[in-house]
Parts: C-alpha cells; structure tokens; sequence
DNA sequence: CCTGGTCTTTGATGTATGTCAATGGTCGAA
DNA sequence: TTCGACCATTGACATACATCAAAGACCAGG
C-alpha cells in the first residue's frame, strides 16, 4: 500500500557487456533459445547488461518505453499506481522472463527489482527490426503473450473472486511451480519479496497477508522457516484451500 | 455469482454461409483489415457464419479448443468458475473482437452470449496453417495480444485495490469508450449485460452493483434512462469517481 | 554488545461490502 | 388485461477484511 522509498542512486550498469551469450545460463528459458547462432549475434548487438541493487526502480508506466529487458537473475516486480499511492502489483518477474510491454510510446506499468538483479537490456527500435525480419520469433512472442494472457485471467478469478485464504494459497502453490519449473526446489517455496509486496500483489493488506499465514500454520498446512521461506507440510490440503473446498 | 441457466438446443447453425466476407460491415475492426484480396479467399474457406440467441453457451473452459471466433454483431462474455460456481467475467467482447484462446488443446475460459450475437467461425487447425505463410498478420496479432496484455493489467488495478464505486465509475466509462471507438454513441452508454454479470465482471455482487448505480445517480453524476441505459451527466466528475478523486 | 530502523506479527476496533429477505418493475404468454 | 417469471432495487443485518496501534523480530552500524 505504501510507497517504499526506493533508492535513486546510480543505475549500476556493468559497462557494456556485449560479450557473454555464449555462456548464458538461462538460455533456453528465454526467446533466445528460438535463435540460430547468426541470430543470435545480431540480438547481441542491440543487447547490454544492467545490473541493480534491490529496490530499485527499473522503469516508470510513464517514461519513454525505449528499451525492453530480460531477467536474468534475481527478482522483478511489475505494478501500476492509482492516483492517492494505492498500488496493483501485476506480476512477479525471475530469470528468463521478459518485461517492458508498452502502450503508445510509454511503458504500460512501473518495474523495480525485489532482490539484486541483473537483466539484459535491448534498444526497443532495433530489436523489433529484428522480430519484423524473423517470423518464427514473432510466432514465439505471440506464443509467450498467450500465455502471460491466460495467467491474466486466471489472477483476475483470484482478485475478484477469491477469499484471502484462497489468495495466499494460490500465490505460494504459484511460487512453488514456477520454482521448479526454473529447476529450483519448490519445497520449501522461497518467497524473496516483502509482505507489504504479496499485499499489493494479491489485494490484500500486509496484516491481512501476516495474519493469513498463520492460519495456515495453525491448520498445520505449512510451516513457516522464516518470514521469506515456507515450507508446505500437506500440498493437497493447500490445492484444497486455493480452490475453496 | 449464481449460475443463469444456459439454453442448451440447437446452436442455430445459419447453414455454411462462406460468401458473405465482401460486404462484412465490420471488416476494418478485425484482422481481416490486414489480408490482401487473395488472402480474404482462402481465410474466407475456412470460416462459418454461426449465430446464437442471448443467453447461449458458445463453448465451455475445458473443451477442445477446435475453432477461433470473432464477433460479427452482439455480445458476447468471457467468463472462468470456481469448484463452487462462483464465477469472474474476464471480458465482454463486442463486434470485431476476437476469441477463443486456449491453453493446450482445451479453451482458456468459457463463452457466451451476452445479447443476440453472430460470430464468425474459423478452424483453428487451418487458420494456425494461415498464419504461419502470413508474418504480416501474426504480428497483427501479437499487437491485439498485447493490447489485451495492457486491458488485463488494468483490470487488476480495478479488481484488487478500487473500491465499488470506483468500480462502477471505470465500468461506465470504458463502456462509453469502447462504443465510441466502436462508432456508436458514447453517451447515454448502453449496458446490454445484467447487474449479475456486471458484478462478476467487477468483483461485486448484484446487490452492490445496484446500490453504487442509485449512489451515482444521488451524486447526480448519472441518470438511469432504464437499467439498460445510462447517461452521463458530469463526465468529468464521473473520471475523477474512477480514479479516487 | 547495544541501538535505531525496518519489517512482521498480533490485538482491538471499524467499515465496506456481502448475505438474506422483501418489494417493485418489466415483459411475454395466455 | 392479468398472470407469472425474472430482474432490479431497497432494507436489515452479518462478516471478512481494513485500519489503527503496539509489541516483538531481525539486522546493520556504531
């Protein structure tokens, strides 16, 4: 609910690092991984590595929506603000996802980091020269805003419809696959961001958020390690709960 | 929330009607805009003319997701369920918009009609084998995708952090909206749905729906020709309901 | 090791919205 | 015209969640 200050010092760009895809760890998670290697020379081109401390801003809805990034390593958040601070946390970023969607010429929401972060930047107008010379990435995008589509509808059900428990259950089942679909652990599921954060996230206030999990806990559904790990002691009891049985 | 029951006869198939594509009236809202003449014949070959009453099942979430539609004329609401029957309306689509997204093999969300609607109907399988030879149109639309990428995100604002009557504010506007871009009149706006529907659509019930409209109108902001149509008396006040003011 | 700041948890209380119930309006069928 | 069904509106009451407030945790800096 509540703007927390995020530092404004420098960018903390790593120079013009152009040099690294061959070794990419997170390659074949991201729309490189549709790429030829000629191809990908060229993405190459347009390309340079930025790296910020955590809670920073990357970008705001309202600047000018020159570039478009990748996650590489760390944590992203993605939210929009009412006009009185009010804000809509519209999704959670991690390695191998894409951000900087925009409308006209300005970005569609804000980006900060959650975590430390590093992210490859791409100049916007050259990298859509590119996408206009090569169909099948195109065809890939299209592919990945299909599915960020659906995701959409599906946090709307939880926004409109769904009960706080029902909310916090979904979020940390949500965190749980998307961790091991990166190939982490999902049990216990890390949960790198603050309350305040899942709050905004999933429409709720941060004490609703604290006092949420610990009926959780007190039903014996999961067990909290610490405020940013949790460990899910009955998984299908939790499914049960984020569907409302 | 509750389950209106769904007429379920014939779907009232107006037989095989492929020569109409010439004279269609809404042509430039679709993605037919984008096709040459000889592309129109062979999009043309695999589409069908279908027409429901109001009130009509088009295809349910988990169906297999054998055809894409776009709406010709009337409305039609997306909508997802819950085990319990509680249900959230992710969309109302209107003449021109497109439909019929799915996740794997099966749809993304159910369809039906909100008035009286004709939809083209198209085979996915062969429209898919079209956009392949087409660039141009798959980029047409990942443009579509990613406007409704942006309407999405919107909508979570609405859901997770306005209140109700900010709710109904931003609904009657962008109602307004969308039939002005749609080259209707704007104002009085015409809400062909029901308060049930329109409570799904915005995370309200029937009763509140209702309450907020008379707030509205005491506030003198609105007036209430019938339940279906509403004008706008102060516009502008009406924008500054919606955003908090 | 203390200290101040930030974040989380917990408690007491308030309120916007949901639920339950009744009334009224509209429209098509007989 | 009257009837019945459905939908919208309004009222009385209930409650899930928000708000306000305080008390622990945790951690970095001195």
């Amino acid at each position: 609910m509540e703007h927390l200050g995020t530092h404004r010092h420098d960018d903390r760009i790593l120079g013009s690092d152009r040099g690294s895809c061959g070794k990419c760890e997170i390659r074949d998670l991201t729309f490189c991984s549709v790429l030829t290697a000629d191809e990908m020379e060229r993405v190459r081109a347009c390309r340079t590595e930025v790296q910020f401390p955590a809670h920073h801003a990357i970008f705001h809805e309202d600047d000018e929506a020159d570039h478009l990034f990748n996650v590489t390593s760390g944590v992203v958040k993605l939210y929009k603000l009412l006009a009185d601070g009010r804000r809509q946390i519209t999704g959670f970023l991690f390695a191998g996802e894409f951000l900087g969607l925009a409308a006209n010429r300005t970005y569609a929401y804000s980006a900060e980091t959650v975590t430390e972060a590093k992210l490859c930047r791409f100049s916007r107008r050259r990298l859509e020269k590119l996408f206009d010379e090569w169909p099948h990435l195109e065809k890939h995008l299209l592919g990945i805003a299909s599915s960020e589509l659906i995701a959409a509808q599906d946090q709307m059900v939880l926004l409109g419809r769904k009960t706080a428990q029902e909310k916090m259950a979904s979020f940390i089942l949500r965190m749980s696959e998307r961790a091991e679909a990166r190939g982490q652990d999902g049990n216990p599921v890390t949960l790198p961001m603050s309350r305040a954060d899942i709050g905004d996230y999933l429409g709720l206030t941060i004490e609703t958020v604290s006092r949420t999990l610990t009926q959780l806990r007190n039903k014996g559904v999961i067990s909290l390690v610490d405020s940013g790990h949790i460990l899910l002691s009955k998984p299908d009891d939790l499914d049960d709960l984020a569907e409302g049985f």
